[in-house]
RNA sequence: GGGUAGAUUCCCGAGUGGCCAAAGGGGACAGACUGUAAAUCUGCUGCAUAUUGCUUCGGUGGUUCGAAUCCACCUCUGCCCA
């Protein structure tokens, strides 16, 4: 008998935070944060990061739990959710794993392996400092000779994924392109329902840019500023979050406050849409555009109930 | 009123007789993604009955085998002088 697992995701500033707490308070849910910014300490306001009053009692993992300078990426994240998920269980309650880092939600849902290799990232940098001596063409054509497959498929400009590609192969001795296809014939192990709040895009477009605004009243410049005075820096991936990279340019004289809000605005419609790609690409995915339940919250609530008892996740 | 610079495809902007449906950038749209993923990268963008045809470069008319590019007039805009 496979496990139950509610997804709920869906591009940024759809209103995934607020529907996952009321849907977690109707079935007894814990909520899993799929996020790769709320995790961090210190970065609320630009995170969009859920308060602790607005959980309303909801358990919620995954959120405050690390440092900015801490390294945080989908291996932590699967062995924590993984970790988290059993205690949900073992509390009998739902796990909810919510979230708009779709290769996140993917690692969990389709436990996808990741425990090969070890942390060691030396040799990542050394094919770093080879990319940018000898260019990216070089690096992909070494990839070409050990793992033709991924080379064809890897875009020779895309030097992170060669990287990675490369990598893989010297630290595993097999492509990862093998290991790719492997992975990618998974079943779930979870009887699950993948939620996608979605809405109409001109109207998901307007409230991106009416929350940039906000997060600006709220006081983002300030967040960012007094991470600074931390000592965060640009280098750091914590810093490279929609919100964090743009006012740090500002701060460090780069770009006018104006090109700054100009640019996160556009670069959050720009992320948007790239998870909306994410998501119509993964399979069984339950579609819901709140523009068909003409925005009322509870028709949207009834319509995933229904759904979660008749995957038999709820009675 | 006089002079002067300009008006280019959604936007900015290059193009000054044929190789121009028109460089480049932006935006929009689409896609990839299996240890940085709020990252990284790619494609596409006049219309169509689509290896060809049609309509575009402020407007009208003209020169020419041929015009976004040259000429005339007109309209609008910036700047300077009154």
């Amino acid at each position: 008998m496979k496990r139950p697992l509610i997804i709920l995701a869906g591009p940024t500033a759809v209103g995934k935070t607020d529907l996952s707490v009321k849907l977690a308070q109707k079935i007894g849910g814990s909520i899993i944060s799929a996020d790769s910014m709320q995790v961090y300490k210190y970065m609320d306001i630009g995170s969009a990061k859920i308060m602790p009053e607005e959980m309303q009692g909801i358990p919620h993992y995954l959120i405050d739990e690390f440092l900015p300078e801490e390294e945080f990426n989908i291996v932590v994240f699967q062995k924590k959710a993984k970790q988290y998920m059993d205690e949900i269980y073992a509390a009998g309650r739902i796990p909810i794993l919510a979230g708009g880092t779709g290769f996140y939600i993917q690692s969990v849902l389709y436990d996808i392996d990741f425990s090969v290799e070890d942390a060691d990232t030396t040799l990542r940098q050394q094919l770093e400092a080879l990319a940018r001596e000898k260019g990216s063409l070089f690096l992909h054509q070494r990839l070409e000779q050990v793992d033709p497959e991924s080379a064809k498929a890897i875009h020779p400009n895309n030097v992170k994924r060669v990287i990675r590609a490369l990598e893989y192969y010297e630290q595993n001795g097999e492509p990862i392109s093998k290991h790719n296809a492997e992975e990618k014939a998974k079943e779930s192990p979870y009887n699950f329902v993948y939620f996608v709040l979605n809405d109409e895009r001109n109207h998901l477009y307007e409230r991106i840019d009416k929350r940039v605004d906000i997060m600006l009243e709220k006081g983002l410049l300030k967040e960012v500023e007094k991470l600074k005075e931390m000592g965060y820096h640009k280098g750091m991936v914590s810093m490279q979050g929609l919100g964090y990279k743009e006012i740090l340019a500002y701060l460090d004289g780069e770009i006018t406050l104006e090109e700054a809000v100009y640019i996160l605005k556009r670069d959050t419609r720009h992320f948007a849409k790239r998870q909306l790609t994410w998501f119509r690409r993964e399979e069984d995915v339950v579609w819901v555009n709140k523009e068909q339940f003409a925005y009322n919250e509870e028709k949207i609530l009834d319509s995933m109930l229904l759904e979660l008892k008749e995957k038999k996740i709820i009675q």
